[in-house]
DNA sequence: GAGTTAATGTACACTTTTTCACATAAATAG
DNA sequence: CTATTTATGTGAAAAAGTGTACATTAACTC
């Protein structure tokens, strides 16, 4: 599976659960290029290549559907996520609530500071950082958010890496690249870097797309 | 310029910056292509297209690209910028400094909820959502950043767009998409879902790709 | 139950993006 | 000064992705 084809899943999937929320049970292929922003031709290719199918006039049912990428999203197995750097952004990442409904779980924080990482009125415990491993090990983290400051970065990712931990989700301003580990693992990366999606944007309205 | 072009152009003009912190003048297309995570052939054809010329067997002069870089991503010209939410997330990102090396600036956050724009511990100064109006025009915004929660974000980025600003950051779950206002123009919208790159992160961790 | 309509499924054409390959120019070495 | 090395610049090929068109199937209509 590709990439972009990765993420118009997690779209669908989104979008499908809105649609269940609000009480349909089944779904065209048009309506669901819609909600995700995408063509209904590729809708239909996608689900034909995951060997989805619907309902020739009928659409597709949403809650098969919701089954069927379920399972490929991997729905049902342990998500369980750590936070390096318990700053305002960590923190913050640490009481959304929008984590939930996907199945993935905050399930402890890590920071340098001595003062954060005594503080017990948190959502999850924080642990200072050279606890990782044990903790990692201890609660089957399979991912971590890096909300440190920029300096921090590297080590925090090398850590993680050490820890096992092979889902990266950084934050920082680096850009942090998976590289494989010595026993051959390869790391996953994703970073968003808030600056840089600004600075897209503004140079999007200084040279707006004619087309 | 095409926007996987666009998104590049903004690293290696960031990875740019750091090698001149270190003390670097010269960099070949494939020391950019590393730190951009992208091939240096690739490197040699944005620049080629965007008319910027290097020497040959000498690569390019960072200070150069820069100028050339910065020219065509806008720096120096205003790059104001709004809050939209002023909760955990909004607040993090008023604090964040990350933002001043590129020349952006918050200017000013919005909330709904009286206790959070009557306290004037923050900051920038934070405003009722009812005077973006007025505030969008007196600091000349030209971006905003919406992290309401899901239900509100609709209503937000319409007020965004009434009030005049054409470019949006949404990390709300929600996926906004841009449509031509009354005035024909076109608002540029880029939506950041942390719950979204987790799953993607998981997916991508269960099915590593063998390539 | 024949005709019409509505939606899927997919082959094929088209477009965009990336890689390859190599000509070109500059610097260095002998 | 000639040969060699090193990196740029770019046309052409390859690959990837997207859209179009239409055959196919199912439901509905009369």
């Amino acid at each position: 599976m590709n990439n972009d084809q990765l993420i118009r899943i997690t779209r669908y999937y989104r979008s499908l659960n809105r649609l269940k929320t609000i009480g349909l049970e089944k779904v065209f292929a048009h309506n669901l290029a819609d909600a995700a922003g995408v063509s209904a031709a590729i809708v239909r290719k996608d689900f034909s290549q995951l060997g989805i199918h619907g309902q020739k006039r009928g659409g597709y049912e949403i809650h098969d559907l919701l089954v069927s990428l379920g399972e490929i999203l991997g729905k049902g197995d342990s998500q369980n996520c750590i936070i390096i750097g318990c700053g305002r952004i960590g923190k913050a990442l640490m009481h959304y609530n929008g984590f939930e409904p996907d199945g993935i779980r905050i399930v402890a924080g890590f920071d340098s500071d001595p003062l954060v990482y005594s503080d017990a009125s948190h959502p999850v415990p924080i642990y200072p950082i050279s606890r990782i491993d044990e903790v990692v090990e201890a609660l089957q983290v399979t991912a971590g958010i890096i909300t440190v400051p920029e300096q921090a970065a590297s080590d925090s990712y090398e850590r993680l890496l050490k820890a096992g931990v092979m889902g990266i989700l950084n934050f920082s301003p680096i850009t942090l690249k998976p590289q494989a580990t010595e026993d051959g693992r390869m790391p996953v990366v994703h970073n968003i870097n808030i600056a840089l999606e600004l600075e897209q944007i503004f140079y999007e309205l200084k040279f707006p797309k004619v087309k």
